[in-house]
DNA sequence: GTTTGTGATATATTGTTAGACATCAGAGTA
DNA sequence: TACTCTGATGTCTAACAATATATCACAAAC
């Protein structure tokens, strides 16, 4: 690699692991195979600008052409922008839905409405907060959980890992503040159906 | 091209242009054959990134990468910042060793002292001026015109030629400001040798 | 300790750029 | 008219990305 562009390849990988997101995860949402991610965050492939294009594109970013004096400022801009990380919307989005089941199942069993109120109060946390990046993974991990509960019977022994879980999870952004404006529209328990996916 | 990066082929034309280049003055600056350059420039080539990069920095150019909502902002910047063209350096130090040959042609011959002087103030005004990217062509075949002068030689009615189209370009700039703090070192007319390329 | 997710590699085939040349037509100039 | 510069295009071979697929080692979670 001697044209020195070792700065884009880092910064795929930054932003990638910002959003959380696995170089399979990446894959999927861009088309580029995960072999070829992996070669090019390692310097070891020389790739078009079509796939370059189709990397950065699923993560948000765009490629922009700056004359070399200006550089500095944009890199400033950027970065002023970028303090936290943006965990990929689709992905939060299948937390939602997975959340979502959960409680509606605690509400089907119409046991422990304090449980239930108080899960309801976290989730909410957590839909207006950004996540610092150093926490992605916790967030991730969390979110993985609730998918797993999603598709088994969830029992009282669950309830309460869940609600162990989550509240960790909250701990750990505990220092995070939130969002001054992101409204938050309270969603209701029952509606499951109102998400859907964009490629 | 459905992947939509006609910015960045029409922005390297457009700075390509602006720096008064051809594609094969690109191309011999950067090392991308004139053929991909004019492939590139119409769309009609997914160029690996090597040689994009290749191509950018010899323009002087970076490729740097924004989250999509920081876009208007950078590109508000790099306009910014960008409102004159600047001529390619290599391009105005060969234009100014052949004026400099010109001078010294012209004082071997020490006739016209007055011509002589004109011509150096006009030189000196070039030297500080950026060159509205409109005008960039007429630089350029003056430019021209200077090389070939200094490869043949001289004689009286070159001399009033000279004068003509050096005016008609000086005149074409009138409304170009000077630089406020750019240096003029008034170079002495016989100091040939401290020039040197750069690739 | 078994399963799962992760990133790094390997192989094989296919497709296309890279690269070096060669034209070629149009515009501008001598 | 002839000459020059410019950008667009075409041809050929070799190099290499694109893609699919399969492992592999490591770590974390259950």
């Amino acid at each position: 690699m001697s044209y020195k562009t070792d700065h884009l390849s880092t910064a795929l990988r930054k932003a990638r692991v910002d959003m959380g997101l696995s170089q399979r995860d990446l894959s999927t949402k861009s088309g580029v195979p995960q072999a070829q991610i992996s070669k090019f965050e390692n310097g070891a492939v020389d790739l078009r600008l079509s796939s370059l294009v189709a990397l950065f594109r699923a993560l948000g970013l765009e490629l922009e052409l700056v004359p070399r004096k200006s550089v500095p400022a944009v890199q400033s801009i950027v970065r002023s922008t970028a303090l936290r990380a943006t965990i990929d919307p689709e992905q939060f989005a299948s937390a939602q839905i997975a959340f979502d089941h959960v409680l509606q199942a605690l509400a089907n069993q119409d046991q422990r409405p304090k449980e239930v109120e108080r899960l309801q109060e976290h989730i909410d946390f957590l839909r207006k907060v950004r996540i610092p990046t150093d926490q992605v993974k916790s967030f991730k991990r969390w979110a993985k959980y609730l998918e797993r509960l999603q598709k088994n019977p969830i029992d009282s022994e669950k309830i309460a890992k869940l609600m162990k879980r989550t509240e960790e999870l909250r701990r750990q952004l505990k220092h995070t503040e939130a969002l001054p404006n992101q409204s938050l529209r309270p969603r209701p328990v029952y509606s499951l159906e109102e998400e859907d996916g964009n490629a």
